[in-house]
DNA sequence: CATGGGATTGACT
DNA sequence: GTCAATCCCATGC
């Protein structure tokens, strides 16, 4: 799911971006907020695939996930970069000064670009406010570099991390692996 | 109820 | 490269 959600779109209220950057979380693994099991922070992982979990990052940053598995199932994919698609004038007024290809290269940056709150928790990402929409047409995937996730502490050897290879729009460290 | 620690970022050296 | 900011929640007593 997180190689398939590369050129997929996220908006909301009329900004979006294109997907090209994603990592995988699964309950199997420690690096999971749902390791232990379900708690009130984890729980809208273990519903109904296709929802948002959001959750805040260090006290400051909020962080963007779409469900994945059947409910009872707790997996997700961190949304962690995207290519500003529209509404960059509004990403602008909420980034600050900083460069184009800066206003959505991490995950709390692309949150904070469209406005992500974290009562956009545990909603449809098919009915918004926070929506995800397939591939623009004729849109087709170039190389995708794989490597270690970021910033964690646990399970630091998994390959999760997946990313449109020499996309100006992924974070820093950018993975290097073939995909 | 108290404590501790982040799936990060930006400013600074 | 270092480091502080600082919310939410998991854990343990």
């Amino acid at each position: 799911m997180a190689q398939d959600l590369l050129g997929c779109v996220v908006s909301r209220q009329r900004v979006s971006g294109l997907i090209v950057e994603t990592e995988a979380y699964h309950e199997i693994e420690p690096a999971s907020h749902a390791y232990v099991g379900r708690t009130a922070r984890s729980g809208t992982l273990f519903g109904p695939p296709g929802f948002a979990y959001i959750y805040r990052s260090y006290g400051i940053h909020t962080m963007l996930n779409l469900v994945c598995e059947p409910e009872g199932s707790a997996a997700g994919v961190l949304i962690r970069a995207l290519e500003p698609r529209s509404g960059l004038p509004r990403m602008r007024e909420r980034r600050g000064r900083v460069g184009d290809h800066d206003l959505c290269s991490g995950p709390g940056k692309l949150a904070q670009a469209l406005g992500i709150l974290m009562s956009d928790n545990g909603r449809d990402l098919r009915v918004g406010p926070v929506l995800v929409r397939p591939r623009p047409a004729g849109w087709t995937p170039g190389p995708v570099a794989v490597g270690p996730r970021v910033g964690i502490t646990k399970a630091v050897d998994l390959p999760w991390r997946f990313a449109l290879a020499g996309h100006p729009d992924v974070s820093r460290p950018r993975p290097r692996g073939a995909g």
